[in-house]
DNA sequence: AATGAATGAGCTTTCATTCAT
DNA sequence: TATGAATGAAAGCTCATTCAT
């Protein structure tokens, strides 16, 4: 039984199911759209380089209208980090479903991972790598709470690799490594390049195994 | 014939000979100082977010007279960086030095980059890390060139390691996943936990080798 | 021949009797309560520290909806004070005709001064007397013709006060005097406390009376 | 023994002492200046209306200079209102220590009052007594307990006259009428007209003194 | 009448940098 | 070298008012 990953069509169930449950905004409406904006503009200049009025002029609003929309710059940071951890939370737990042995939801999980950094969550979710401090602290409290729900995912398959020998680190120790390998990715790959993120997810996968016990 | 890490005096003869070169300036130098302090400051607020007077204030003088020393806050980041690269660089020569197996080689290059993020440079490194985008263009660009001349020593080790079949995926690729995985020690690795860095180091390099091949 | 207040009943039928007059509109009425709103939080707050929104919210329509009713914030001010003066004019027209000698009188618009800063119409005059650098020349001039109006009926009664020697500086001056005494209590005068206004009234009566004169 | 009024003597002597105890900033300095056009601004548009750039504009620097002063503006009106009582709480312990008979002393009082509102202090003191609620809690906290401090001279006296059968009303209530009936006369009272303070004050006392008990 | 998104001028405050002393 | 007052552009945010629906 072969490995299977996320299809575009997935991708867009789950996302207008989130949209339904009212989980996530549309990105298509105004709303979605300033977040997106926003994700990008602070992934690209920082948090902190982005000023309300770069960010209105990108919408092509007046900067005081955002705050009709949001009741200031730190909540916006806020939404765009929610949206991307709420969405992906879904698609890992899809992923994980599509895939039954640990080796394939273990490739699921590095793929996952990957597909959020580079594809179309791929601003929101950098601004939640690498703005992480622009957040005030009741808003980290907030976020880590839900980073720990998707977390949980990593940790628990990652538990079951090392139980059957797939792994030979802590399995806690492995989750950062991976999890800074995998970020990091931002700041090299280049999505129309030679190398797929499939591709680069199967080289991360082949780097964490232990190779005698899955050669077999 | 075992893995030999630096030793404290190893650093120490490294520092002193820099700064004799006049490639570094002595950390205890109001320079110096001055630089520690700024790294310190960069890397626990943030570059944009700490002030030049919080600052001036942290080393005891007035602001105005920040620019006696360095002629604006963008070059105080420049050298922040470089010193800590330069410093580094001679590091990993020394270390490579002192191994001669490619997998000690391999694992004094990771250890290096665990020390130079966690022990005496870590906050001139933390900034180098974290902080890239504060540079402004043209310092980036003199800031690359040092770090290529850095990268070399890993792209040689691994290109060996590759040849040798200590490694099964392609050495660029897995000098970005490895650069990933260290960095982002910062964000969680406790100095003063149960883990040491030789520990962490060991277990980094225990990930990425290819089993088969290191248990002969 | 004892002195004789406004009742309850009195006051109400001066309100109905200018309502039919359309001289104010009707506190019951979608533009008095909404008046009535402003006067309460211009006074608990100050004009410029109520926003239209705040205001709004309070009536329970939204901020546009305001300019459905008052073409700006200033013509609100400007409404509130004038149905707070238009009131008390003829409150007092009713109170001095009620009373004969002139200690009487002067009783009678002391303590309609202290009603009307205390009673129901508390929060438009508290606009009228601290909010009035809020309006605008043109306003003030229209303002100030309607106190004239009611500022006559104090002048004429002080007038004849000094006449007969009940009070011995110059009435101008007392007017001015007891208008500060007055309004003040707005800053201290508790209405739930021991003192009665109609207590108050008459300690304030017997500041100014020359006791010589009128202990006979 | 005749009433004796502060002299502009003594006033200048009472400024240089506070200076030299640190305890108001010399007017002459350029916070000192500040401060006077701050009161003066504040007093003329109020503290809202009046726009940290007309502050800066008025002294000759630029807004952002203000703020090498004073850390904001609240702080800036708090000053303001402290300098004024701290002042004049000198004023009246050697104006009361100057007259000796109670009716004196409380001629002193008043006068005292005056001057604080017309002459010299006008615009700080205008500012305590009319732009109170811009002040923030915290500050009017610590200013209440300076007026509390001033405030006991005047208790003190008034119980005394009431003692001695000078006034007829309860003490308490009368200075709250006197205080107002003073502070009104900022609306009103024009310093170049025929009018003197000193007969205003003549005036304040006689209108609040039981005539039979005086004339004697 | 009512809505509520949008406007845009204006607010207080921040801060790297300058410069006379 | 060091000081610290001053600069002035730019930041985040507010708010009375407008207007298409």
């Amino acid at each position: 039984m072969a490995f299977v990953a996320l299809t575009q069509h997935d991708n867009e169930q789950i996302l207008s199911q989130l949209i339904d449950e009212s989980i996530i905004v549309d990105p298509q409406s105004p709303k979605g759209r300033l977040l997106g904006t926003a994700a990008t503009l602070f992934r690209d200049r920082g948090f902190d380089k982005t000023t309300v009025r770069d960010l209105a002029k990108a919408i092509g609003i007046q900067s005081g209208s955002l705050f009709h929309h949001y009741p200031n710059k730190q909540e916006i940071l806020k939404q765009v980090m929610q949206q991307a951890i709420l969405l992906n939370i879904r698609r890992v737990e899809m992923a994980l479903s599509l895939n039954h042995t640990i080796k394939d939801k273990l490739l699921a999980l590095i793929l996952c991972e990957f597909q959020a950094l580079i594809l179309d969550t791929s601003a929101h979710i950098s601004v939640l790598v690498f703005e992480w401090r622009a957040l005030n602290e009741e808003n980290q409290t907030i976020m880590l709470e839900l980073r720990d729900e998707y977390e949980q995912y990593w940790i628990d398959i990652l538990a079951q690799a090392q139980q059957q020998g797939m792994i030979n680190i802590d399995h806690y120790i492995l989750r950062r490594l991976l999890n800074g390998a995998i970020n990091w990715s931002l700041n090299w790959y280049k999505p129309n390049g030679d190398l797929s993120l499939k591709q680069l997810a199967n080289m991360t996968l082949q780097m964490v195994l232990n190779n005698h016990a899955t050669t077999k």
